[in-house]
DNA sequence: ACAAACCATAACCATTTGGTTATCGTTTCT
DNA sequence: AGAAACGATAACCAAATGGTTATGGTTTGT
């Protein structure tokens, strides 16, 4: 299970009305894509657009319902980025394994 | 100090060969556009363009030395992006808080 | 002094991206 | 049944992106 391809999901957080959309989801949890539009402040189309690319990168799911989308935030699908956080960002790799070691002998 | 402006940096991070030639500096350390060149596979003014933008996003810093310019990269200009993680990764969340409280007992 | 090496910039190009309006298929409401 | 709401898709467009070759300015080597 170790790290899926990384690049869909970096692709996916370097707009920023994708990551408010990501974030909204997170913080109020599932929505419509009415109330998405409502939100990000541009097309209901552009909306769906960037759900698809969210869905690529598998950052968000979704759930019909009748006639509405609920999508809502799938945030370990951001594991790929903390991993490559893990080994790229020298200056927090020391504090994520001091973590890792500690946390293993917590739970050993 | 909280945080700079994470655009940039997202942005930055969104471009594998960007990425890559981060991952180089971050790994080997200090390079010079000539070396990166041959390591990255594209021309070298695509080098220099892609290290105009991690410039722009602080995740590279560079040091002339006669003709040749070495960059090297500048992990803690990542910031934004574990600031982010923690704030939206809500399945890492717990992990970081629980980082920074045991660091800051044993740092006490 | 001349030539070569190094790198940034300019000029250019094809593709991708992020947005729009229009439309279509469903589902719900009256 | 007919109308309205919801959301995905199509068609389109301007701007941004990532690449190229050409060139120019320094610095180094002969």
């Amino acid at each position: 299970m170790r790290t899926a391809n990384a690049n869909p999901v970096f692709r996916a957080l370097a707009d920023p009305t994708r990551r408010a959309i990501f974030e909204e989801l997170t913080l109020q949890g599932e929505q419509t894509v009415h109330a998405l539009t409502s939100y990000a402040g541009v097309s209901q189309p552009a909306v769906s657009k960037h759900l698809t690319v969210l869905k690529r990168a598998k950052l968000v799911r979704h759930r019909r319902e009748g006639r509405e989308t609920h999508y809502r935030a799938q945030p370990d699908a951001l594991a790929p980025v903390v991993d490559w956080l893990r080994t790229y960002g020298a200056f927090w790799r020391d504090r994520f394994d001091r973590l890792e070691a500690l946390l293993e002998r917590m739970d050993g």
